[in-house]
DNA sequence: ACCTGAACACCGTTCAAGT
DNA sequence: ACCTGAACACCGTTCAAGT
């Protein structure tokens, strides 16, 4: 032990990010987040069981930064201002952020929000259920849209590719404005669809007495 | 060579979508495959340039019996019909199907398949450039719910857990009848909401003559 | 010129050997 | 009892050696 700290989950969670961060995602193995300890490989399984717990650690802590919105704004407001931060924190951590969006949002920081979404949710007037279900479907859409946006930038020229092909189909009539894939523009314009989509299923709800939501 | 037939990039891929089927993704490996092939391993690189040029055409092979929706249905059933055919297919092929959520769908079947929904959004009244971000939403959303009930289903149980931890937060009132991550009545709830929030898209671009759609 | 397979530079994790 | 690091069973890919 040259390390003259201990070692504790939040001091390997923090190297492991500063890790990802400076060298890719690929860097982030055991061995190299032990080197950066400058500690035995498996001394991390003491803390960790197993590797997927300690991205885990890293993904949540890279969500610590992520300030919850306005309490006194709207509720769509909020959700919007609060997605649109999650993939801001997680790209500010290259590293992580695909790992962010494969993984449930189930520590500390993620179930914090999780909660705020699931408290403007239940403002909108949606009952629990469907607060719950809408919720998990702007996790969804959050998650791919950010993990797009990692491969788009850093990874992957595929998906630059994507808009390109499609404009060029026959369906698609000539000089439409491409907006490129995993940007800020396209992360709002799917973001306002369903916030959109969220507000009629609310207006159901609150509005119409009789409603049947469920039907086809 | 001890195989009968020659090496091709379709006898690969399928070779690969069959390990994966048997044996689960972690078994797709170049040698794994080339072991189910009777071939070198490094056979493989003369077809494709890499491990994930391989997945890609593996996971285009899985779109490939994704049925095109009755041309005469409205434009938000011929979506959903067909998003929904492709979570179906995909997870047909479990092996493949965390693949297909993760790539661009570049492949002749996903081009194929992205025209229909190009041509439905169309059909829908938005403009072009509105239309390939409505489709991009569309498949990041798709994506994700995909790779969330591979995940739930196959890999990792905390997916599991995503519903009842958010449940049991302060703002959720109890008995919420709770759906579970990646299930099938969970995917088209979210489908639901993107299409409910196109549908209003479409409406301010035909229904509002001067509205300004992109204001917050 | 083409193809093969040994070799390189890694992995996550197990487990026996040390202290 | 605790910790270490050698070893196991793999990877994707390079490249020199064979034919």
């Amino acid at each position: 032990m040259s390390r003259a700290t201990a070692l504790t989950p939040d001091r390997i969670a923090e190297a492991a990010l500063r890790v990802g961060d400076r060298d890719g995602p690929p860097a982030m193995s055991m061995r190299r987040i032990a080197a950066e300890l400058r500690c035995d490989p498996m001394a991390l399984y003491r803390h960790f069981a197993d590797r997927e717990a300690l991205l885990d650690a890293v993904a949540d802590l890279a969500m610590a930064d992520v300030p919850e919105p306005d309490p006194a704004a709207a509720w769509d407001a909020r959700l919007r201002v609060l997605v649109t931060a999650v993939r801001d924190a997680a790209l500010r951590h290259p590293g992580i952020a695909g790992h962010v969006a494969s993984r449930p949002p189930l520590g500390a920081h993620g179930r914090r929000l999780g909660a705020v979404m699931l408290a403007a949710l239940t403002e909108a007037g949606l009952p629990p259920a469907k607060a719950v279900q809408s919720m998990q479907a702007l996790i969804a859409y959050a998650a791919a849209a950010l993990a797009m946006a990692v491969a788009a930038g850093t990874r992957d020229e595929r998906w630059h590719q994507v808009s390109e092909v499609f404009a060029a189909l026959p369906g698609a009539p000539p000089g439409a404005q491409l907006h490129v894939v995993g940007s800020a523009d396209q992360f709002a314009f799917g973001l306002r669809l369903l916030l959109n989509g969220i507000r009629a299923e609310a207006g159901l709800m609150t509005g119409e007495a009789g409603a049947t939501p469920g039907a086809q």
